[in-house]
RNA sequence: GGGGAGAUUCCCGAGCGGUCAAAGGGAGCAGACUGUAAAUCUGCCGCCGUUGUGCUUCGGAGGUUCGAAUCCUCCUCUCCCCA
């Protein structure tokens, strides 16, 4: 929507040159980096910042420390002086992005739009600075669009050109269904650029395709193409799949310090490097330098992975937090002690005795009776401290009493009855 | 519109009338080891407190059979080829 760009009061910017290098750090690939140094070239010139757009998924307002990885970026464009626009994708949510293969999504109410908006800003604004970041929903112009629109948006590219995108072209040769609707979703996003005239475009890697349509669209709307500039995919705990929710491979930026503190640790020693790389501000020199020391024996893996897990959780909850998930982590692996804050859950007491797996199930540590009973057999539950060998054993559940239960290594949770 | 192939437990994938709660792999969980891990090894991995000639599951609904994931009919969905 042409118009949109406010008139920003002049603002003095570095030289195109160094701030061409600042946001080259960590990318994967800038296309094209002459033309950002044109259009940093020129905004320098006028006094007035580029318009950088990322978009987001509303159906998913949970951020993990894959996301940050863009979001640091996009704070970066604003340390420069830029405008960024955060879009949530509520149009092209209908869609869902193909990448993977998504369900139906629901069709969200305006009511769960606005409060996934909170939610999105409260957590993004951890890393963003909030005054300097512009909120848009993409409805606002998709929607205004219409059929007719849509039609005329879906004539300005081919279907060879959309089957090009590696993923459509792996599951056509695989055989696997690819709604017509999913075609749409590259252009649709390319239509954000179009109505932000987005100068710069950013996204992980497997946003590529989706990114470059959205070059060729505004080419075709008598736009400037916009520049787009990829950030790497951040594994997931596995080490191998990228950090996802659906994989249950993350760590989320919401979480409890200690969940992160604990998270962050359970990553392989090859894997830290890479998260140290992309989700701490150290610069890569400091990061090289910390790898050189863990190989010469001077620094030992853990402590290096103890300090990462200590910068991210400070980062989300501040150093305080980070200093206890430390110690907690520590007391409770290291010296296989109890953490000093047990979860509590309150259960109806009864003068009969409990089934301990009955217990297990009810504290939702367990899904099936069966499966409280198979933990127990495999020595993997405790109570008060001592492991239940039978998993027959009974348990007073009458008023008062109170039982510390533990499954497996780091699952605790008191048991009282009332 | 015509012809063909297919839908199996979280995922992939075997099964093709009983011996199937269903091979194998992956994921997950527990135990051992450790530096928290990773790797490795071991065990578990539908439900049921009496573990059974028990119950529920193999896209959906019927049917054949003493007996069906396996055969038949219809339906839904997917893919391929032809038009």
């Amino acid at each position: 929507m042409p118009g949109t760009r406010k008139a920003a009061p002049r603002t003095r910017f570095a030289p195109p040159q160094e701030q061409l290098e600042y946001l080259r750090k960590g990318a994967v690939d800038i296309i094209r980096p002459e033309d950002l140094l044109a259009k940093l070239a020129r905004s320098q010139k006028a006094g007035s910042p580029l318009t950088v757009k990322v978009g987001f998924d509303p159906s998913a307002p949970d951020l993990h420390l894959g996301h940050t990885v863009v979001l640091r970026k996009m704070k970066h464009f604003q340390d420069l002086g830029h405008r960024v626009v955060f879009v949530i994708g509520d149009f092209t949510g209908m869609i869902g992005d193909p990448t993977g293969q998504s369900k139906t999504r629901p069709v969200l109410t305006r009511e769960q739009l606005l409060k996934n908006a909170e939610t999105y800003k409260r957590q993004v604004f951890k890393i963003l600075h909030p005054k300097k970041t512009v909120v848009a929903f993409n409805s606002r112009w998709l929607g205004k669009l219409g059929a007719a629109g849509f039609i005329r948006l879906a004539a300005k590219y081919t279907v060879a050109r959309i089957l090009e995108r590696d993923d459509f072209a792996r599951r056509y040769k695989a055989n696997q269904p690819i709604g017509l609707h999913e075609f749409l979703y590259p252009l649709a996003q390319a239509y954000d650029s179009v109505a932000l005239e987005a100068d710069v475009e950013m996204g992980g890697t497997d946003q590529t395709f989706n990114l470059l349509v959205g070059r060729d669209v505004m080419r075709e709307y008598g736009l400037e193409p916009q520049v787009v500039l990829t950030m790497p995919l951040l594994e997931g705990l596995d080490g191998i799949e990228k950090m996802s929710k659906s994989l249950g491979n993350y760590i989320g930026i919401n979480e409890p310090p200690r969940e992160i503190f604990g998270k962050a640790m359970s990553v392989s020693d090859a894997l830290m490097w890479r998260y140290w790389e992309l989700c701490t501000d150290l610069s890569l020199a400091d990061i090289a330098a910390l790898h050189r020391r863990v190989e010469a024996g001077e620094l030992h893996p853990r402590q290096a992975k103890a300090d990462l897990a200590r910068r991210i959780v400070a980062d989300y909850h501040g150093e305080k937090a980070a200093g206890e998930a430390a110690a907690e982590f520590d007391r409770v692996f290291a010296r296989k002690e109890t953490p000093d804050e047990v979860r509590e859950v309150r259960l109806p007491g009864s003068p009969q005795p409990l089934w301990v797996p009955k217990l297990l199930v009810s504290l939702g540590l367990a899904k099936s009776n069966g499966e409280a009973r198979r933990l127990i057999e495999q020595g993997g539950v405790s109570l008060d401290g001592e492991r239940v060998a039978d998993p027959a054993r009974e348990v007073a559940a009458a008023p008062g009493a109170s039982y510390l239960v533990k499954v497996g290594k780091r699952h605790f949770i008191r048991a009282r009855f009332d």
